[in-house]
RNA sequence: GUGGCCGUAGUUCAGUUGGUAGAGCACCUGAUUGUGGUUCAGGUUGUCGUGGGUUCAAGCCCCAUCGGCCACCCCA
């Protein structure tokens, strides 16, 4: 039986007009990283399974993990994030970094799922962490790292927003206020996860069934009409929840000063799966209603390192991965295109004597530095050397044939303006260097 | 895991009530033997996803399987 040309479920193989436009969002992503002090990492793409079980979430490791045993009966998984092995890596050397220790990877992770549209078996993530900031320090620079790469992509507040909540404070309100055990506390947190995804009518039939007292339906009801900072403070002040009430504050006071306040807002439904989770949970959903889909999901976390009898330290990422950003760029017409690739200059020759001068000159022209220099490997007519300079995404062509071999010459022409110019190989290299570069 | 739609040339797709395959784009060649993007003419390209079944005959009908898209479920 013939083998499959396509590659395997859920994965992409990227041509390259795909894989420019993933380095255009990578090299993006590092910029924005770089600008502000994140540091580059990466790890291997496979850990023992008993990494994720540790923090993760049941759900994560009974379905969606790629796993096996290996040779030396060890049980590993392929990356289905990265967070867990940041935190194994930073346990092993936080002792020795000045704090807070910024650090961003795009590693490619994959999780068994079914595909479908913004969710790939395998994608890449751009993660950033910060660890060791205090509150809300952290918080509001892992807001603005998002803000940024967001922006300078050319997305504005119109197309994006980030939507936020504290696990600490559903977790009080749940708990405390609301006098709700365990169990309950977390059956609560797939219902409000859920709620805007079903009816008024299915989201109180789900409430109903949980058979809360009077006083706790009322608080979650009260919880749910929360709309806004404002009426979280106000909430926090009337209920007494000191401790979130200055966190959520100082977040607030921040965000404004910063004018990052336009892109954020308060949602009490965001709670976010994974379990490592602690303190502010975030997600970035595209404005546009076609595209309804959490493009990017973070949060603070600080027992992380516990799981490696480290210490409590305070912790604040997020992830993005580049099937959602890409999805997210392309509906609001902020993908350039990558179809065609792209060159400085394109060099062949009209016949076989002429085509060692062809690679001499062209090692020249790379030696000048930074230029991207095609080749022909075969002697072409004239009228063949433009299309195929043009496949070549060439600014310039260069034609050497009988009568430039002869006197040393090569015809330059610029594409776009057709101007053309003859020029001595040896003598004017740096004119023929300056010509291309401008 | 559940449901819907779909799988035909490199690609996007058409293909009638079953009668052994077609178009655009792309690609190649040519239109006075040293100057391109337009135009024109010609040409190449298929295990019709795979495996069974029904039939004289299957791209079309049936079953299975793999894959794709979408919506659920779940959730980075």
């Amino acid at each position: 039986m013939a083998l499959s040309k396509k590659p395997y479920k859920g994965t992409r193989d990227l041509y390259p007009p795909q894989k420019r436009a993933q380095n255009h969002l990578f090299d993006t992503m590092r910029k924005a990283a770089h600008s502000m002090g994140y540091e580059p990492y990466d790890g291997p793409l496979l850990e023992e399974v008993a990494l994720y079980q540790a923090k993760s979430g049941d759900e994560l490791i009974r379905d969606q993990i790629y796993s096996f045993t290996d040779r030396g009966d060890r049980f590993v998984a392929i990356r289905p994030e990265m967070t867990p092995t940041l935190a194994r890596m930073v346990m092993g050397h936080h002792q020795q970094e000045t704090k807070p220790i910024r650090l961003f990877s795009i590693p490619n992770l994959m999780r068994y799922e079914k595909p479908q549209k913004g969710r790939l078996r395998e994608h890449w993530q751009f993660n950033c962490d910060i660890f060791g900031a205090p509150t809300m320090m952290g918080e509001v620079e892992i807001l603005q790292m998002a803000i940024n790469l967001l922006t300078s992509f050319g997305a504005t507040s119109k197309q994006f927003e980030i939507l936020i909540n504290h696990r600490e404070v559903v977790t009080n309100i749940f708990s405390d206020l609301m006098e709700l055990d365990s169990q309950k506390v977390h059956a609560l947190y797939k219902i409000i996860d859920r709620a805007k995804k079903v009816t008024k009518e299915e989201l109180n039939k789900m409430i109903t069934a949980l058979s809360l007292t009077n006083r706790a339906e009322l608080i979650l009801t009260d919880y749910l009409q929360l709309s806004s900072f404002d009426q979280l403070i106000l909430f926090l002040k009337q209920n007494k929840l000191e401790q979130q009430l200055a966190e959520v504050t100082l977040l607030v006071e921040l965000a404004s000063k910063l004018g990052i306040d336009q892109f954020l807002k308060f949602d009490p439904t965001i709670v976010r799966g994974l379990d490592y989770y602690t303190g502010l949970v975030f997600e970035i959903f595209d404005k546009n209603p076609d595209n309804p889909r959490a493009i990017c999901g973070g949060g603070a976390y600080q027992n992380l390192l516990t799981i490696f009898g480290g210490p409590v330290m305070p912790a604040v990422g997020f992830g993005l991965g580049d099937v959602t950003l890409s999805d997210f760029l392309t509906t609001h017409g902020l993908m350039p295109d990558f179809t065609h690739p792209t060159s400085d200059i394109f060099i062949s020759a009209q016949d076989s004597d002429a085509q060692i001068e062809v690679l001499k000159l062209a090692a020249r022209l790379r030696q000048g530095g930074g230029l991207s220099v095609v080749t022909h490997p075969e002697p072409v007519k004239i009228k063949k050397a433009f299309p195929l300079a043009e496949k070549r995404g060439a600014r310039f062509v260069a034609l050497i044939g009988e009568q430039e071999l002869t006197d040393g010459s090569v015809q330059i022409k610029n594409m776009a303006t057709r101007e053309q110019s003859t020029l001595k190989i040896k003598d004017q290299i740096e004119d023929i260097i300056k010509l291309i570069k401008l």
